[in-house]
DNA sequence: CTGAAAGCGCTTACAG
DNA sequence: CTGAAAGCGCTTACAG
C-alpha cells in the first residue's frame, strides 16, 4: 500500500504539503497540487483512515450490539442505524451476541479498546456494570429497545402500553381466555409486555395465562412449542399473544397442525410487527414498531454525545442522558 | 481515556516497560509488573487497539458486504462469519448495501482505507474493477454466494445444480407447467438457477415460463406479485419455483388469496432454504444452503490470505485464488 | 531487567 | 505557498 511518503517523493514535495493538498486544509499551489494528484493516481494511494483518526482522536465508527438480526426487529433497526450513520460519515460495527452474557462481555471489551467512538446496545442486561464503565471511560452510549440503565440514554417504545393495547384489542374482539407467549422478565420489553397484558386482563376480570419453556432461543420453534403448551393448559383458549413475529409464526403453525382455524377459533396477535406479518398465509395482526426510526434516533443521540465529548466547552456541562420513547401502531390483519 | 504514558507515570517507569509487561513480550520484574498492573487498574486503562495495529500493520478486522440481512441467506451467513472471525480474534464490519451500486462503491472505498485486513463480499457485481483494485492493493478478499470474478477466491454453491434439482423434483411430482420467479441474470445465483431450470425443463420437453417485474427489492412483495403474474400468464400453471424463501412466502400468500390450494393444485419450491420454511402454515419445500458453513469457510480462506500476505516467504509465491463449492440439500416439506 | 530512541502514517502549528 | 518538526499512542530493536 502506498503511503503519504511515497506520494510526496513522487510529487517532489513534503508529506505535509501532500496532506494539505489532499485535505484542502490550506492553499497549495495549483501546479504542486496537480503533481500531487497525479502521483496519487499513479500510486493508487488511499489514505489510511485509521492513523488519521489517531490525530482527530476519533474513529468515526459506532459499535452496535444486538441479540439477533435474522427474523427480528433488530434486523430493521440496523438498517436505520446504518443509514443514519452513513449519512454522517460514520461506519458501523455490528455484532450479534444472542443471549450470551459472556460473549457480549468479550465483544464489549473488544470494542472499547479503540474501535468505536460510540456504542448502541440492546443487550442481555447482564453486563450493566461493564456498560457504565465503558461509558464513564468516554465512549458515547445509547440503549435501544432493551432498557437496563437509567443513567444511559435510550430509545425504545412503551412495551407496557403495547401489551395493554394488544390485549385490549383482543378482548374487544371477543376473546376471554388469552394466553401470553413471552420471554424472561429481566429483559425490559418482555417485562413491559407482561405488565400491560396483566393490566388489561385485570381490568376485564380475566384470568392470566402465561407459558415459559426452557430455551435460550425464543424464535419460531419456541412460539410453536409454547402455543402447544397453552393449548394443553386451557382447552377453552381463544386467543394467543406472542412477543414477536417469529413466535407468532410458530404459533400459527402449531394451530394449523392442531386443526384450529385462525381467526375463527383462535385469534393471534404479535407484539413486535415486521415486514413478514402481512405476507403470511394468515396475515398476522400485530403491533408495528418504528424500527428504522429507532435506529436513526439512536444514532442521532449517540452522535450528539460524541460531539459533546469532543467540544471542550460542552464537556463542562454534566452529561444528561436522553430518553426517547417512540410509538407503536396496531396493524389489523387477518389473525385477529 | 488513560494512555500508556499515564500508566507509566503512575507506575514510575517507562512506557516501553509498561508495554512489555502488558503484552508479556519480555520478562519484567515481578515488582514492577505488580505496580504496573495496579496502575492499570487504578486508571482503568484500556489499550488502544487501533494504534497498536499501526505497528503490526494489521487491524484484525474483516469487512463484510452483503445485499441484505433480514429474511435472507445472508443473515445466516453472517452468523457463520462472526463466529469464525471471533474464534480467530477478528472483528467484523458488516455493511448491507442492497442492490445499490453507488452505495456499495462508497462502502468499499471507505473500508479499504485502513479499516480492514480482508473483505468478504456478496455484491451487486457492478464494482468488479474496484474489487480487483482493492485486492491488488493488498486487502485479502473472498466472494461469497455471488460470484463475479475468477481471480478472487470464492465460496458458493452450485446454483445451476440447485435449479436443476429443484425443477426435476417438481417434475417428478407431476408438475408440467412450471413458472420460475427469479432475479436478474447478471447476478450469478439467479443466472445459475435459471440455467438449471432451463436444462431440466428442456430434458423433459416442457415449456419455459419466467416472470420479471420492475423492482429492486426482490423479497416477499416481489414473490407475491410475480406469482399473480404467473397465474395470469398461464391458467394451467401447476408449479412455482422461487429463488428465495422470501419470494416463496409471497407466492404462498398470493395463492391463498386466489383460493389455490398448495400442494394439491399448485406446488411450490424455494431454492434458498432458511429457518422459516419449516414453520409456515404450509411448510415450504426448499433447497437448503449451508449458510453458516459458507460464512465460516469464507473467513477461513480470507484469513489464510491475510496470513500469506504477512509472511514474507509466502508472499513470494504468487497468489492463487481458491474456489470452494458447497452442497445444497433438498428439504421435502408440504408445499411440494 | 529496563530506559532511550526510532518509527508506524498521518496532521498541524510554526516559521519563513 | 511550503518545509521542518513535533506529536497522536503504541511497539520494538538497541544498549546497557
Amino acid at each position: 500500500m502506498a503511503t503519504l511518503k511515497d506520494v510526496a517523493r513522487l510529487a517532489n514535495c513534503d508529506v505535509s504539503t501532500v496532506s494539505r493538498a489532499l485535505n484542502n486544509t490550506s492553499y497549495v499551489h495549483p501546479d504542486t497540487k496537480a503533481r500531487i494528484l497525479e502521483a496519487v493516481k499513479e500510486l493508487n494511494y488511499h489514505p489510511n483512515v485509521i492513523t488519521r483518526s489517531l490525530h482527530q482522536g476519533k474513529r468515526r465508527t459506532i459499535g452496535v450490539i444486538v441479540p439477533k438480526i435474522q427474523l427480528s426487529v433488530f434486523g430493521d433497526v440496523i438498517l436505520g442505524i446504518q443509514q443514519e450513520a452513513r449519512k454522517n460519515g460514520y461506519a458501523t460495527l455490528i455484532s450479534s451476541c444472542g443471549e450470551d452474557e459472556k460473549l457480549e462481555k468479550d465483544e464489549l471489551n473488544r470494542l472499547r479498546e479503540g474501535f468505536v467512538d460510540g456504542l448502541i446496545i440492546a443487550g442481555t442486561g447482564k453486563n450493566t456494570r461493564l456498560l457504565r464503565d465503558i461509558h464513564a471511560g468516554g465512549i458515547a452510549m445509547t440503549q435501544i429497545v432493551r432498557f437496563s440503565d437509567n443513567s444511559i440514554s435510550s430509545v425504545d417504545v412503551d412495551y407496557e402500553l403495547i401489551g395493554y393495547q394488544a390485549t385490549q384489542y383482543m378482548i374487544s374482539k371477543g376473546c376471554r381466555q388469552i394466553g401470553l407467549i413471552n420471554g424472561p422478565d429481566y429483559i425490559s420489553p418482555y417485562k413491559g409486555r407482561l405488565l400491560g397484558y396483566k393490566r388489561a386482563m385485570k381490568e376485564n376480570d380475566l384470568d392470566i395465562l402465561t407459558v415459559e419453556l426452557p430455551s435460550v432461543n425464543r424464535g419460531t420453534g419456541y412460539g410453536h412449542d409454547c402455543a402447544e403448551k397453552l393449548l394443553d393448559m386451557n382447552s377453552m383458549l381463544d386467543g394467543i399473544l406472542t412477543a414477536t413475529d417469529g413466535q407468532g409464526l410458530g404459533a400459527l403453525r402449531a394451530l394449523k397442525e392442531n386443526g384450529i382455524r385462525v381467526p375463527e377459533q383462535m385469534k393471534v396477535i404479535s407484539m413486535t410487527g415486521h415486514e413478514i406479518g402481512k405476507m403470511l398465509e394468515t396475515t398476522l395482526t400485530s403491533m408495528e414498531l418504528p424500527a428504522i426510526e429507532i435506529g436513526e434516533t439512536a444514532v442521532r443521540i449517540t452522535l450528539e454525545e460524541i460531539t459533546c465529548m469532543n467540544d471542550a466547552n460542552l464537556r463542562k456541562t454534566r452529561y444528561k442522558p436522553k430518553h426517547v420513547t417512540l410509538e407503536a401502531t396496531l396493524e389489523k390483519r387477518e389473525s385477529c
